[in-house]
DNA sequence: GCAATTCGGCGGTCTACCAT
DNA sequence: ATGGTAGACCGCCGAATTGC
């Protein structure tokens, strides 16, 4: 047994060496350790890489706290506490660093704020003020490798095992020696949007993001009974510093379908349902896509056949959609809208200035909203709604009111939102993503973005073409598909 | 033994990010 | 409006503890 662990010990550190002998903390700009350091030397042998990492978490978990400002002293006021347990097993002389960070200097103010709450409970600890300057946060390679060791062992991300082999075929792919990220380009980025924005909260969530991806902290979370997506590091990756992202040496591309839930809907609304036979065939082919929701699917089924949506309205729904047109019909009803103006100034913090592109986001962002909504809200969007389509409508409004399994009565209407959200997922990770995984024999790295696949540039033009290809051949049409390179 | 208090779990809210 | 991640906070409810 010991011999076995030894073996394989030996293993994990060669692997951990050949590509983890680096880890990035982000620290403040305006912080000097040396300078400290040089004036007050300590009498013991103090790693800076260690104090380093310690302030770093303190940061790391300030910008987990919510406050209601979001200003910079607001953002950095907290007490992070910090089990004396956990930090000498990271670091075994934690505690001489901390002291010496604690220690006031010939009054010249402490490094480090610490604050004992009760028996019983740890230290907690804050970086004062002073040291974070204007806000500005830099990253900084550390390289003490037991240091590194410990810390990834201690900060691994849980992955759930059934998640791993599920989605193996791109979680493989999350393999930061493939990446290339310029961290500090985007660090700088973040940090000139928040001179502009003020908002320093925002700032600080990014910042430990940009963090998390240099050192390949990639964790995934997949819930199949409710949306089904597959959440990673790339979901959560703020969007401007997407253009700092290279990968094998390559820009980074998305394929993009467009206004994807609703096409989703309109598939499940065009197979027949309404005579029995019918059921049963539609049953086949989308049990097979739902597997974890079956029961949501039926009845929804049961719903459709009972309500009948006409036909002609679903090949005119259908229709706009693939000529991503959808958003655009809607429009000039939405605004002409008794609750334009206060809704459009919620969702821009700004009046209507007459741009159309603005008014297009504003009439899918409602239609959206609308669509998964209780039916007692967005009472005048249904009816412009119901006025073009009436019995699609009818389908939707008593599918959502419908009693069904453990719903409460007020969450009713969220069934809607997961059968989308499930069938869109299913559709992008289980048949476009696996299928060119294996099509290409796992030669084109793939990243999915909910209704985006990600790509390098180079691969985006013959994916693009399989993914028409693999929409025609499963259910007959595709939806119109945008490229965008990420730039 | 009963009433009053306290505590923990649960569910809801909020903030931030991403997507539709 | 919906989904996911994170944590804090609040109110509710029942169980456990405390007080008389």
């Amino acid at each position: 047994m010991h011999c076995k662990k030894a073996v394989y010990g030996h293993c994990y550190a060669l692997f951990i060496t050949l590509i983890m002998n680096q880890y990035y903390i982000l620290i403040p700009k305006n912080l000097n350790l040396e300078q400290r350091l040089s004036k007050f030397p300590p009498d013991f042998k103090l790693s800076s890489d260690y104090c380093h990492y310690f302030i770093s978490e303190l940061i790391k978990e300030s910008s987990y706290q919510n406050q209601k400002k979001n200003d910079l002293s607001s953002s950095t006021k907290f007490f992070i506490p910090r089990c004396s347990q956990i930090n000498q097993s990271i670091y075994n002389d934690s505690k001489k660093h901390l002291d010496y960070l604690y220690k006031d200097f010939g009054g010249e103010g402490r490094m480090l704020f610490r604050k004992n709450y009760e028996e019983s409970k740890c230290f907690s600890y804050n970086l004062p003020e002073y040291y974070w300057g204007d806000g500005e946060l830099k990253l900084v390679c550390i390289t003490e490798e037991d240091l590194i060791d410990n810390i990834r062992k201690y900060d691994k991300p849980q992955i759930d095992n059934i998640v791993r082999k599920r989605f193996n075929f791109t979680i493989n792919y999350f393999d930061i020696g493939r990446f290339e990220f310029d961290a500090e380009s985007a660090l700088n980025e973040l940090y000139q949007k928040y001179k502009q924005t003020g908002n320093y909260a925002k700032y600080l969530k990014n910042a430990v993001r940009v963090m998390k991806f240099k050192n390949g902290y990639f964790p995934f979370w997949h819930k199949p009974k409710t949306d089904g997506r597959l959440h990673t590091a790339i979901t959560q990756f703020p969007k401007t510093c997407r253009k700092y992202l290279k990968y094998d040496g390559e820009r980074l591309a998305e394929v993009d379908l467009s206004s994807s839930i609703p096409f989703f809907l309109s598939y499940i609304l065009s197979i027949p349902a309404y005579t029995p036979t019918a059921i049963s065939a539609k049953d086949a082919v989308l049990c097979a896509q739902l597997p974890y929701s079956e029961d949501i699917l039926h009845h929804y089924m049961l719903v459709e056949s009972l309500v009948r949506p006409s036909s002609r309205e679903i090949t005119d729904f259908a229709e706009l959609i693939q000529n991503n047109r959808l958003y655009e019909f809607f429009m000039i009803d939405f605004m002409n809208l008794d609750n334009f103006d206060v809704g459009f100034e919620n969702m821009f913090q700004r009046p209507f200035d007459g741009d159309m592109d603005d008014l297009k986001t504003y009439s899918k962002r409602r239609l959206l909203s609308m669509f998964f909504a209780n039916a007692k809200y967005y009472e005048q969007e249904q009816l412009v709604f119901y006025r073009h389509f009436p019995s699609i409508h009818d389908v939707i409004k008593k599918f959502k009111q419908t009693k069904f399994r453990d719903f409460k009565k007020s969450k009713r209407h969220k069934k809607l939102a997961f059968m989308l959200f499930q069938l869109e997922s299913h559709f992008m990770l289980n048949i476009i993503a696996r299928e060119i995984n294996n099509k290409f024999k796992r030669k084109i790295p793939l990243f999915t973005l909910h209704d985006c696949l990600v790509l390098k540039e180079s691969d985006l033009d013959q994916v693009y073409e399989l993914m028409h290809e693999i929409f025609i051949r499963e259910i007959e049409y595709a939806p119109n598909m945008t490229k965008k390179i990420w730039i």
